[in-house]
DNA sequence: CCCGATTCCTGTAGGC
DNA sequence: TGCCTACAGGAATCGG
């Protein structure tokens, strides 16, 4: 699933060659992704030339001087760089026609993905702006972590993957880090305590840092833009992995669904 | 504001 | 072998 550590390895491969480069043509093949795929998007990008590919939680900014081209990869997209002749798939959504005889491809099979355009400032984009902090901004401070997770009685698996809380989280990495904190996921988001809010911070960097290091975790379509797979799956330590040893006590690991949506952990090792 | 349930979509896995 | 159902999930939206 892109979540933050995907989503970054894909801006990471692919700024270098977007970067500089004329869009000669924008074609969108299927409108209807999470919202429709704007008109104004065809009819201003080409001729436009991309200046940066930025990242905020999930999203992916492709700044260009005529306005921002605005990604969500949802849950099974990709972006690829393909040779601008390469026949598309049946979830090939949006091609955009570069310069070099290249195209940047969207695909993305569940169609929970979103292109969008603006010509205002994307941060303050309604989808943008009440996003929460970069996780690994260094500005952060795990008392800023604290006060956003104060007087907050949800579970602290479900608040992590609220995006105003803090940006880029998803399923995966919520269990993991929650695993590393030693923090059960059901225990009510306002009472970790300082020390367990220092924790879960750390462990979250950590998580996503060596996701990084591994080009993300692919579980299904996950492909960054050259079309290599994350390599991080084989590290997950209880993602996925109910049933099997926990990794530091070898106590079979447990799923419970926690608001429709599976948690793992370790029952010895997080309280 | 906060929280939980629901919704969009399709490929895959598992049961029979 | 093939059909059917359950499940996966980001995030907007809605109702309480």
């Amino acid at each position: 699933m892109p979540e933050l550590p995907e989503v970054e390895t894909t801006r990471r491969g692919l700024a270098p060659h977007l970067v500089g480069r004329r869009v000669l043509r924008a074609r969108v093949r299927r409108r209807r992704l999470r919202r429709p795929v704007p008109w104004a998007l065809e009819r201003r990008l080409p001729g436009a030339r991309i200046e940066a590919l930025d990242r905020r939680g999930k999203y992916l900014l492709a700044r260009t001087d005529r306005g921002t081209l605005i990604l969500h990869l949802g849950m099974s997209g990709s972006l690829r760089l393909v040779p601008a002749t390469a026949r598309p798939g049946p979830h090939d959504h949006l091609d955009l026609v570069l310069d070099d005889g290249r195209a940047l491809r969207l695909r993305d099979p569940r169609r929970f993905g979103l292109a969008l355009w603006t010509e205002g400032d994307p941060l303050v984009h309604p989808l943008l702006a009440s996003l929460g902090p970069e996780p690994l901004d260094r500005r952060l401070r795990p008392g800023d972590l604290c006060a956003r997770l104060a007087g907050r009685r949800a579970a602290i698996r479900n608040v992590l993957l609220d995006g105003r809380v803090v940006a880029g989280i998803g399923n995966i990495y919520a269990n993991e880090a929650l695993f590393l904190a030693g923090i059960h996921p059901a225990r009510p988001a306002g009472r970790l305590g300082r020390d367990g809010c220092a924790r879960l911070l750390r462990a979250l960097r950590r998580v996503l840092r060596e996701s990084l290091r591994a080009g993300g975790t692919t579980l299904r379509d996950f492909v960054d833009g050259s079309g290599e797979p994350g390599r991080y799956r084989l590290r997950l330590r209880v993602y996925g992995r109910a049933g099997r040893p926990c990794p530091r006590c070898g106590t079979p690991i447990r799923r419970i669904l926690l608001g429709q949506r599976s948690a793992f952990f370790c029952p010895r090792c997080q309280r």
